[in-house]
DNA sequence: GATGAATGAGGCTTCATTCAT
DNA sequence: AATGAATGAAGCCTCATTCAT
């Protein structure tokens, strides 16, 4: 922790500006991307100059990657927190786990922008591909695994083959991120009630007990 | 249709040149997105210089929107037929549509880049956006409901509310795009199998008999 | 050559330009230097604009080592010229030889900014200097031995050990530029009496007989 | 001279700092010439921040003008100290002195840097050049114009003209100079042959007795 | 139809300089 | 005395766009 009570208003000042400068920076990449979003209006957003967000960072990609790489971070520790402190049924805990994804990304302003600086800029940055790859996505992916591979061994679940897919689990999530980060931002979306048909379409299919039982 | 054989060689090119540049476009798109395109590596990958392509488009913005609703309608449309074709019962025929969908969206240069397109600059072409969601997704999922509901007409699907939410009922097909998008481009992926572990699990769900009667 | 008859108008102003950039280069670089000297600055001598530069030259280290080499060679070539069409004894030669080196070097605005450049931002462009040594300085150098050799085949000239380090030989020269490059260019220089009293002292040196006769 | 022994340590420090900035600035510069020179990086030479040598000096141009006129001066001290010490013969305190100026000119770091900073820089210091002329250039001609009347009153030198134009007489100092400036800081010298040669052609000229006697 | 030389607005980045602490 | 965060002018370079040929 940082002692702020010992610390001049200078350096206190200078401990918080990197933060500060991420968070403007994000405010600006939201509506104007990458390419659209110009140092100078980060800066703005701050009230201050441009010479300032570079004695902080040293380039316009440097600056982007922290922002990135910041909000990634933060995203994933909560999500671990939160799935942590999990308790009860697998079917329960599976299904609170994916209702916090959709809060927090597919319905957080942070985490629509994190994807879509994934999606638009990845090429331009491989490394944060890599490291979002690594520490988000594929620990993200094992935690879905073994809430499922609980719900098997407590006998909710059926062994099915998409329990190791994660991808498939969670895809009505990336789904709907992306019809916000196109065409939804505008229009309202029930979200309780997208969650909820979500997790009853994941727990019971579309068959009805006729048709499945005659497979 | 356009009459090649009464067309001389000089108007045939003439003709033709909208979809090579257009083609062309992608191309480079596929590789550099939007801001990092360059009208003059569009040109010279068809042996053209930029006037050329300033003769057939008034701008950069144009040229995208062009190449972007183009490709896009030419999905449609392979879609539709595709749709229209299917027989057999509604099960069937809503796992072929979502096969469909995986190869010609998540597996598919062209699909994917369509979709990068929109999320990453989707703000400046509010035009294609909303075009796209007339032209493309509103009736994309139309076809899906449909699908569904001849399914519960004809008993094959229980009458779950996310029936009419084909966000859900396609979610994973989106989230292996997304995938692609960022992560996914370089390491291959199980195609087939992705499909059948999706249309298992949109068919059964994740519980097993047991609970699903207690329920 | 290039067939001017043939040319469209614009062919022409194209083939010309390199060569206007690289003199309106050189004019800025003479007052300004270097870091001094702005493409703008450049294009505005030539009543064009920036990106009329950049169309012919790559970067501003370009522009710069394109002009140095241009006129190097062009120096270069007409010192070859000029000592190839020398007659006479020896000792005239080299007096001619050494004359023509003080005025196309230190009272030639261009011998004066080449070696400025060379001076001031060698550091910067070793490739520069790598090429001025090996095609301009060395094969003076070796000019300047052929003469001293023949001399000294003729009887005219003594063996003396100078006589291979042609730096000594026409330091004078480098002397003259250096003052012109730091204190001289505003006050005149009676080029035809240093240039004497230079060949004076290479012929003779400054003992008189006595003296030289005791040692 | 500063009384160190009744100064405090603090106080010791601060008379001694500018020299310091003075020396730390020559190096950087030495490496990277003016406009290559930060502020910053003689600061960080010295384990101090900018500020510091703006407490010292109030402008760049400032800091410059002073490193280059301390150490003119030094030089120049040095230089007299020298030649007053100098006895025996005019030809010996000639090539006593010729060989000192190759040493702390030619040869060192210091007496090169002084030049570039002279050749490339000058026009934007007017003042200094002028100071440079005065207090350099022209006592040091000073010295070597007596140094030749001494050798002709003695009856060691003829009285040639180029003996009131030491420009010819120190020539090859200055194009070893400028050799080292430009390609020469690489490859070694040696300096002893050099002189020798120098003085050998200075004292005896080219030409051999036939042909001297012809004239 | 096509060319490609020229334009010029615009963005990134650097760094001498200031000044509150 | 020294610090170092902040300023802001200035320059390099890119590239969509135009238009005479």
């Amino acid at each position: 922790m940082i002692k702020v009570a010992a610390m001049g208003i200078r350096a206190q000042r200078k401990a918080a500006r990197p933060g500060e400068i991420l968070e403007a920076t994000f405010q600006v990449f939201l509506h104007k991307g990458y390419d659209g979003t110009r140092i100078e209006d980060v800066a703005a957003r701050l009230g201050v100059t441009k010479g300032t967000i570079y004695f902080y960072f040293v380039t316009k990609e440097d600056l982007f990657s922290a922002m990135v790489q910041n909000f990634s971070q933060a995203l994933f520790a909560d999500l671990t927190t939160f799935t942590e402190r999990l308790e009860g049924p697998a079917s329960s805990r599976l299904q609170a786990f994916i209702a916090f994804l959709y809060r927090s990304v597919s319905m957080s302003p942070k985490g629509l922008a994190l994807l879509r600086f994934l999606i638009a800029e990845g090429n331009r940055f491989p490394a944060l591909i890599d490291a979002h790859r690594r520490h988000f996505v594929e620990p993200l992916f094992e935690q879905c695994r073994l809430l499922i591979s609980a719900g098997v061994a407590s006998g909710e679940f059926r062994p099915a083959g998409a329990n190791q897919l994660p991808d498939i689990i969670l895809g009505p999530i990336m789904a709907l991120a992306m019809t916000m980060l196109t065409v939804g931002e505008s229009r309202p979306v029930d979200i309780e009630q997208y969650i909820n048909l979500h997790c009853d379409l994941l727990m019971n299919g579309l068959m009805n007990e006729a048709a499945r039982t005659r497979l």
